[in-house]
DNA sequence: ACAAAAGTGTTTGGCGTACACCCATGA
DNA sequence: TCATGGGTGTACGCCAAACACTTTTGT
């Protein structure tokens, strides 16, 4: 797979690659997608290369879908990395070792790299990580469990976050990382997990709800410990709505 | 100079290009700084390559300083644009042809380009547009006169002014772009204008006053028409500290 | 019956909005 | 003296923070 790009790297934008930085949201944790390759102890965000004949943000799906299988997300651009030491000639050239191309050959991929960082949110229940090269694999990581990350990774995952939470106060957050029937508990569960601090329930269900995205349903979740909480979902039309608006105005 | 890269491309990072929009303000109008070269009718934002050996903010402040001359001021990077059009071969042919470079040692010019953009806020009357290329001049332009630019380059401009509507409103902005003294009516001409609306009076000094990054000088402006407006400077201390803080915290 | 989690208020203070009035100055 | 722009103040309403009580459920 990588050893094809770097033999046909005139079919690819050199010097240039993207990162993914994907959510999710399970047993009240952010999980992480994260890339391992078997034989190595390091793990990495799923990334990879831009066709030359692609945009960036298509490129960006491209390069999600072919290391980790998920479709069909939305995938935004936060930042872009390019400190000169980010990735080490080391680096690059244990990989030449291990895929058997020699040194000129592989001049391509040792050169510096700066690389664009995408992220999303996305459904945990609904993504089957499956990346189409079988060399490696796609796992869900507890975040606070991401283990140490090749290059600058953990530098992006980190800027990712605090992208996140500062989304969180400018757009609704929660469509695409809960299921489709949920309780404010859970909803309110994933606002902490993100901003990693507590919030009152009561005053977290006065402000949730008077953004007017919610929608009450007849129905309480049931089998649970304790009383039923009451399940809710998200008003679509309304949801995207503020989704283009934004929350506050400030001025 | 654009020669001198091309024929020594090998000291640039290929593909990849730096954009920078910077804001004045002056006259109550937002001003934005733009190359000119003499004998082309297009304005282009000042711009440039990255060279290999410079992590990407520092070139971004030599491609500035480059095109026009402005020394130490702080540049954020707000996007990366990298759509397949976004140069076309036409631009590029063209810029061979004035340059007398043949095809063939131009290609490095006319392969595919992705350009991060960068912003900053700078105090009109302290920059003197000067580039160092001398075929050229940089000058300022009043944001609402901006003529028909290379390119995308109008795109990556109003992208910059929505990312600085959207800051606005998550930290203090005016240090950078305001002489020491001013007074409330025009900190408040900054805001209005980009804000592209009008705000009351009243309600805009108790609100930029509590944010408690004023000091109110025992001084009047003096020579102006109507009634003298108090002058103002910024307490620097607590403005860097709100700066890292944030304003509306939100959640 | 008890603990744990969820639902439902209430009080308080601050901030945003929408106003009205007075003051200083140049024409 | 009058128009214009600047300074100061107030009343209303909403929202956010802090906090207490009731309800439901499994053990």
């Amino acid at each position: 797979m990588l050893k094809d790009i770097i033999e046909n790297n005139q079919n690819y934008q050199p010097g240039l690659s993207i990162d993914c930085v994907i959510f999710g949201f399970h047993d009240n944790q952010l999980k992480v997608l994260l890339n391992k390759i078997p034989d190595s102890l390091q793990c990495s965000l799923p990334g990879g290369f831009i066709p030359i004949d692609q945009d960036i943000d298509t490129a960006a799906v491209t390069v999600l879908n072919t290391r980790t299988g998920v479709e069909g997300v939305f995938l935004r651009q936060f930042a872009t990395f390019g400190k000169i030491k980010r990735n080490d000639q080391h680096f690059g050239k244990a990989i030449l070792e291990r895929l058997n191309i020699d040194e000129e050959k592989g001049k391509w991929l040792t050169q510096r790299f700066v690389t664009i960082g995408y992220y999303a949110l996305v459904d945990f229940l609904k993504i089957i990580p499956n990346p189409v090269n079988k060399y490696e694999v796609a796992e869900w990581i507890d975040h606070k469990e991401v283990p140490e990350l090749i290059l600058d990774h953990k530098e992006i995952l980190d800027k990712a976050l605090d992208t996140l939470r500062i989304e969180l106060n400018l757009m609704p957050v929660g469509y695409n990382l809960l299921p489709e029937k949920f309780t404010i508990p859970e909803l309110q569960k994933l606002y902490e997990t993100i901003l990693d601090k507590k919030l009152d329930r009561r005053n977290f269900l006065r402000k949730i709800t008077n953004i007017g995205i919610l929608t009450k349903l007849d129905e309480k979740k049931s089998n649970v410990a304790h009383k039923a909480p009451n399940l809710y979902s998200f008003d679509k039309e309304k949801y995207d709505e503020v989704l283009k608006n934004g929350l506050n105005q400030g001025w």
